[in-house]
DNA sequence: CACCTTGGGTGTCGTGAAGACACGAAGCCT
DNA sequence: AGGCTTCGTGTCTTCACGACACCCAAGGTG
């Protein structure tokens, strides 16, 4: 699970460190196993309700990962997912197999574990392929937020800074996202216009391109 | 797996009649299990070999099925992979479950079996995002090839017809197809220009965008 | 209280990708 | 010889996107 969330303006990657001994004290990717008769998504969403305790979120699996030699203690094959929150909805709990959970910038991740290297990067490669087909905002910031906070979501996950015009220009422009009259955010400088997620999600970038 | 070639100019997809009773009779899509000590990629590779008797193909997962209740006999987990084969290094095998095998088109394929409607609606999804980065006709026409093969191909893909000139000139500008000098298929009417893929995979759109 | 600092908000131009669109050319068949 | 079928070609328009600079509003500071 590459469970991410906005923290101090940065997109933050949850981490634990290991207690036990294949790669005791390093650190690692949240996870489990699947119960016998549990669906992969079910399953997915019960670790991270144990571990984060929040249950409505964007969760998506992007990748499996089979190798016979990735886990020294055997055979595991793990599905990898996606897990976007909201840092609000956060209440981490004890991992039974960790002794600390972290949370790290996406973009400086310390050593990982296993093959979880791999898998963040995956990860991150997914996320910057659904950016422009979903609200992958909406997953990750409150009901109501500046379009510069949407900015910087978008910038942690393509990796390089974005034109502040030509961002809100087409952020605008999909008509996903709507100001909310009359608020205004209670920054340390000027105020900002508050904004929201308006309609369904998917195809409403289609829709509006015609 | 679903297994794709070109069959009378049509992407056809390579179904199985199952002999045995969940579904008997009913088209499924060909696959089998993973072994003790083997990767998906290898298990993958050699499922095609064994069933297709082909070895160099283009071979890619695209997700994984794992709701309890897909397979009534019990639970079994699915990875799903693409595999696009050229037609003339096919040597279909007789499955060990199926009493019979067949192509159909990609875009009309009869009633199937347990999940496997999805399975090719997803397969079909990927290849389509894949279409404009990876050489996707590389791996499903012969070495040489006319552009309207390649055209076909892509049409197939996206399902829906796309205007000559347009793709031509994209393909070309693309840079990974070049004209083989002086040759020249022998048609039923006006020879066409040959073509072959020219440099390695991957990048190549990008280094001639700049 | 004046000024500075900090982030908020706005418009234009140029470039490149992609879609729409029609006709002559070459070879085969009858 | 004529007709049929496929091959091959260029222009125009539209749109998405990137580059680019300045004033505005509020809080903090001296």
């Amino acid at each position: 699970m590459v469970l991410l969330a906005i923290r101090d303006d940065r997109l933050s990657l949850l981490l634990i460190r290991r207690a036990s001994e294949p790669f005791r004290g390093c650190w690692a990717l949240p996870g489990g196993f699947v119960l016998e008769r549990e669906s992969l998504d079910a399953a997915a969403a019960r670790e991270l309700a144990e571990e984060a305790g929040v249950t409505r979120v964007h969760l998506e699996p992007f990748g499996v990962y089979g190798d016979p030699d990735r886990d020294p203690r055997g055979r595991v094959i793990s599905v990898g997912y996606v897990a976007l929150v909201r840092a609000d909805e956060l209440v981490l709990q004890a991992a039974t197999d960790a002794d600390a959970a972290a949370w790290f910038p996406l973009d400086e991740p310390p050593a990982l574990a296993f093959d979880h290297p791999r898998i963040v990067a995956d990860a991150r490669a997914h996320l910057r392929d659904a950016l422009d087909r979903e609200p992958v905002g909406a997953e990750l910031l409150p009901e109501s937020f500046s379009l510069a906070a949407l900015q910087r979501v978008h910038e942690a996950v393509v990796g390089h800074a974005i034109d502040k015009r030509n961002f809100r220009r087409k952020v605008l422009a999909e008509g996903l996202v709507e100001a909310i009259e009359g608020e205004l955010a209670g920054g340390a400088h000027r105020p900002a216009q508050l904004y929201r997620y308006a309609g369904r999600r998917g195809e409403a970038k289609r829709e509006v391109g015609r």
